[in-house]
DNA sequence: CCCTTTTATGGAAACGTTTCCATGCTGTTG
DNA sequence: CAACAGCATGGAAACGTTTCCATAAAAGGG
């Protein structure tokens, strides 16, 4: 049906060779030759197989690009970033979501697996041994936005930790990470300093032993402010709506004494944006929000909520440029030299006020 | 480095065509053959490739889907329709951004061409003659969400326009589509019920001849209304927030007299919410607002927005659908029987007001 | 027990490229 | 003028599958 190497090589009246060289740029090829050849393609409507070179040289040409769901702000940043990179260095982009269900994830990996991608961009989920199954395929691949949980190194980025065991961590998978733990650092100082004490914390579940490393994050940070963590400060949801809902429900019901909460997502965000207006909550003088992601209705929001924002795009921009570039085959080591993280910025709006007086006389 | 089928064969003692079989599922193999080639292919890590299974089969399962921007709300819910889909074929899916450039598109179309994949879905910008360049190929084209301007027929799905003029219409090439004008009609109709009879509309550039197809539907409704529709009461804007921005700024600070605002979109939504609450306009005391495309944040707003709903993930699924089910090659004939219109959902919510006395009062 | 189906298997030819190698030129250089 | 470098070109061998065809063995029917 559609017209091959050989049939422009005919209409030419030269070799396959040639049209091969006049198409894939490699090889000397007389003008007078190139113009003949160029005709009877655009004639022909002829537009080299992919699928026959891939088989040739082994490179697709196609990156793979797993999220947990596009529909997610956040994700679908880190994916247009992915998508500007790809293009810039001619690759194209598989995508797929996993709906942070391993299983899926698992299947996922497979597919790029067959399909031969150059290299792969996960958004993982939980553990991720989905993916860290994947590198015995040799592909390249690297974590966005999040790695799997369970590693040792508590405060990513921070002095600790030999080089060793930030090898450990992560299989050895390159990493382009938003700043969490600094994000949520400011965020926590920031509430602080205004004089919060009681602070809520909407977080993602913890399914396997390790906390989600967000909420260590945050303990962490209230904990080097002096601050006391009480445990059922913190609430967890799974990344649905409904979840976050009730997760925001129950812990503004369960501590009325709550005087701010930070919400570790966009999810959670909205979810304690609707709650504090179900329970007529003045926002923010009866309680103060802030959260993590910084979405087009942050600023919309009445009153504008104050934010984390995480680099979204940089993130999949520099998380492309990694898988692709590891592509040059056997390049040998790819450094290791733990994850790339990206700063995060606070962005203050109006959704955080100093501690309301009459909780204060109250607590006295 | 990666096995090949012959890898297998040889390991397991066996003919490379039954290795095929066991993996493709299709022939005879006895159970001991194909115990003894699976467990050949677990202890290589064997995985068939698709390249080779594609250049033969001349069927690579990839899907195209190009839209404008993932970021933006809608589409994002219109690849995870496709996604879905997509996944219950068990195609795979190469996505790409246009950014509403012609030139992006036809690059784009250039790769889906050469990546042989079995179909694609396409959100077109302006005229979309990249893709009615593209369905010489043969591969199964859809539109999805919109199709490229230009058709004859204004009022899609309605009685008017013979059989012809509808396959004429983007090129005989399948649509799923909202159907935009009843939407816009019923935020019409809200609106004027509501006592509103200087309505802006915030709409979408024409740079060429043929005005926004919503744009259309506005005028349409409001003329069946009895409503007169003055020109400088539509403001357009590129779909960029600052463009957005600009536009509905304009409009309302030309237009002192504006009761209400129907926003086209999202962004022109966004960007009548921000120039309301700049001009210091209460909503819906002093302006009704009302937009198309139920965003999640048009229900955190202040008041909560009232919204036309699109299903952008139906639209994709359908469209997913289509494009893969004309992927039977040869089927003859595909139906050109107009497009496929899904309903939309006027959302009512808090933005939208009965016309302030004092305006009628001024009137008078 | 022989002939005819069925079932299990392997060989080999595609599929559409790239690329190595060989061949025939045209100019240059000693 | 001989030899040789360099250029333009074509032939053919991969690349990893699927699938047609042939073969061989096993099963069934009279």
């Amino acid at each position: 049906m559609a017209a091959t190497i050989k049939d422009v090589a005919a209409a030419a009246g030269v070799g396959i060779a040639t049209v091969s060289r006049v198409f894939s740029g490699a090889g000397a090829v007389s003008a007078a030759t190139r113009e003949r050849v160029l005709a009877a393609a655009r004639e022909l409507d002829y537009r080299p197989s992919a699928v026959g070179r891939s088989l040739k040289t082994r490179r697709t040409g196609g990156l793979g690009l797993a999220v947990p769901d596009v529909t997610d702000p956040f994700c679908a940043e880190l994916v247009a970033g992915v998508l500007d990179c790809a293009r810039s260095l001619g690759q194209h982009v598989l995508l797929d979501v996993t709906l942070g269900d391993p299983a899926r994830e698992a299947e996922i990996a497979e597919r790029f697996a067959e399909q031969r991608v150059d290299g792969v961009i996960a958004l993982p989920s939980g553990s991720g041994e989905p993916w860290s199954g994947f590198v015995r395929t040799g592909v390249p691949l690297v974590y966005a936005g999040r790695r799997p949980s369970g590693h040792p190194e508590g405060r990513q980025g921070r002095g600790g930790g030999g080089e060793a065991a930030r090898a450990r961590a992560g299989g050895g998978v390159p990493a382009v990470l938003a700043d969490d733990a600094a994000g949520i650092r400011s965020a926590a100082e920031y509430l602080v300093g205004l004089g919060h004490r009681r602070i809520g914390f909407l977080g993602a579940p913890a399914p396997g032993a390790p906390p989600d490393a967000r909420e260590d994050a945050f303990r962490a940070a209230l904990a080097a402010l002096g601050v006391p963590v009480e445990e059922d400060l913190v609430a967890r949801a799974r990344p649905t709506r409904d979840s976050a809902y009730a997760a925001a429900a129950g812990l503004l019901q369960r501590r009325s004494d709550l005087t701010a909460v930070l919400a570790s997502g966009n999810l959670s965000g909205e979810a304690a944006v609707l709650v504090a207006r179900e329970l007529d909550l003045r926002v923010p003088a009866d309680l103060s929000i802030a959260m993590v992601d910084d979405v087009a209705w942050a600023e919309l929001c009445d009153p504008p909520l104050t934010a984390v924002a995480r680099p979204g795009r940089d993130i999949g921009y520099r998380a492309c440029e990694l898988a692709a570039r590891d592509t040059g085959r056997e390049t040998g080591r790819r450094a290791p030299s733990g994850p790339v993280l990206l700063p995060t910025d606070l962005i203050v709006r109006g959704s955080c006020a100093p501690t309301p007086i009459r909780r204060d006389r109250a607590r006295h």
